[in-house]
DNA sequence: CAAATACAGGACTCAGCCGGTCCTGATTGA
DNA sequence: TCAATCAGGACCGGCTGAGTCCTGTATTTG
C-alpha cells in the first residue's frame, strides 16, 4: 500500500535514537532501547553503515554513531540505504534500464516519473533532525510552505557558506 | 522501494485508456490494447468496479467505462481501489487500530503520519485527466523545491506558452 | 599475549503476498 | 436460446521481507 518496508522504519527509529548522542552505542544497547530484535537491529545498522550514514566502531567500547549531524541526513537517504533507489513504479525507475512490458511508451510513464521525483524530493527535504522532534511542524512539504521552505533554503545556503 | 504494486500500475493504464472514450469496452479489447494479460485485466477492472471508479455493463455489447469524467478521478483513488488505504508506514496508518510494537509512542510516528498525509494529498491532486496527457506539466505537487524544481518550472512554462 | 566484546558478511529459513490463472455462475443482447 | 460479457471466488507459484545464525575480524583491557 505504498509502503516502505518495516526495516526502513527501523532504520529511522535507530537513526533518531543515535541522533541523541555522539558516543557509539552497541547493538545490544540500541536493541534494548528501541525494542527492535537484536539480530535485526544489527542487520539494519550494517546496511546503514554500508550506505555511509553511520560509522561503526569495533572493539570493546565500540558500537554505532551517526556519521554526520542529524540535519545533514534526509529521510530519503535512509530509505535508499535499506531499499535501494526510490521508485514508485517499475517504469518510474529512471536509473534502471528497465523497459516496460506494456505498450512501448504509454505516456503514463513520464507522469509517473514526475510524481516519483516529487515524492522523492519531498522525502529528501525531511531531515533526521526533523524526525527527532516528536511533533515538529517539520513537514509542510506541500503548498503554503513558503516560509518554512524559505527558512530551510536559507539554512542550506548558510551551510554551504560555512563549507 | 516505496513501490505501488504492479496491479495498481495496470489500473492507471487501464483507466487512462478508458478515459479516451465513453462506450464500454470489453476486457478482451482492453487487454489487446494495453498488453495486460486478459485475466489480470479482468481482475483489476473488477476491483475498480467495486471501488466505484468504473461502471460495468454486461451482455453482448458490454464492457467497462469510467463512472465519472477523468478529471474527477484522482491517482490516489486508483491506488486505494487496488491497495486499500495509503499508508507509508505501518504506524502511519491512521485508520487501522494499529499499535506499534516498538517503544509505545516514539515521536517518529507523528512525523510519519504527516509525511503520509502529504504524499496522499499530493496523489489526490493528480487526476486521471493529467495522466492521460503524455507529458503534461501536471505535477507541481510540491512547490518551490530547489533550483532543480525551478528549472523544471521554467520548462513547464515553456510548454504552456507553446500550447 | 589472551580473553572478551563488537562489528562484518553472508547463508539460511519462514511466512506473506503479489501477480497471475481458472472455474463456476449471473446477465444481457441478438 | 445462444453467445458474449461481467462477478466472484478459489487456487497457485515465486519472490521478497523479516528475522536468525554462524563464521571471521578488529579492538580494548588485564
Ligand atoms: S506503464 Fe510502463 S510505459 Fe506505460
Ligand atoms: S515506530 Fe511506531 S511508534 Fe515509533
Amino acid at each position: 500500500m505504498l509502503r516502505i518496508s518495516k526495516l526502513t522504519d527501523y532504520a529511522v527509529v535507530l537513526a533518531t535514537e543515535l541522533a541523541s548522542g555522539t558516543a557509539p552505542r552497541s547493538v545490544t544497547r540500541l536493541s534494548a532501547i528501541t525494542g527492535i530484535p537484536a539480530p535485526t537491529t544489527s542487520k539494519v545498522l550494517k546496511s546503514m553503515t554500508r550506505a555511509g550514514l553511520v560509522d561503526s566502531v569495533r572493539g570493546k567500547t565500540g558500537g554505532y554513531r551517526l556519521s554526520r549531524p542529524a540535519d545533514r541526513i534526509s529521510v530519503a537517504e535512509l530509505i535508499r540505504a535499506i531499499e535501494g533507489s526510490i521508485a514508485v513504479t517499475e517504469c518510474a525507475d529512471e536509473n534502471d534500464g528497465y523497459v516496460c512490458s506494456l505498450q512501448g511508451d504509454c505516456g503514463v510513464r513520464a507522469n509517473w516519473q514526475r510524481i516519483n521525483r516529487a515524492v522523492e524530493e519531498a522525502l529528501e527535504s525531511v531531515r533526521l533532525s526533523d524526525m527527532a522532534v516528536p511533533n515538529s511542524p517539520l513537514v509542510p512539504l506541500l503548498r503554503s510552505q513558503d516560509e518554512a521552505e524559505e527558512k530551510r533554503h536559507a539554512e542550506a545556503l548558510e551551510v554551504e557558506n560555512h563549507g
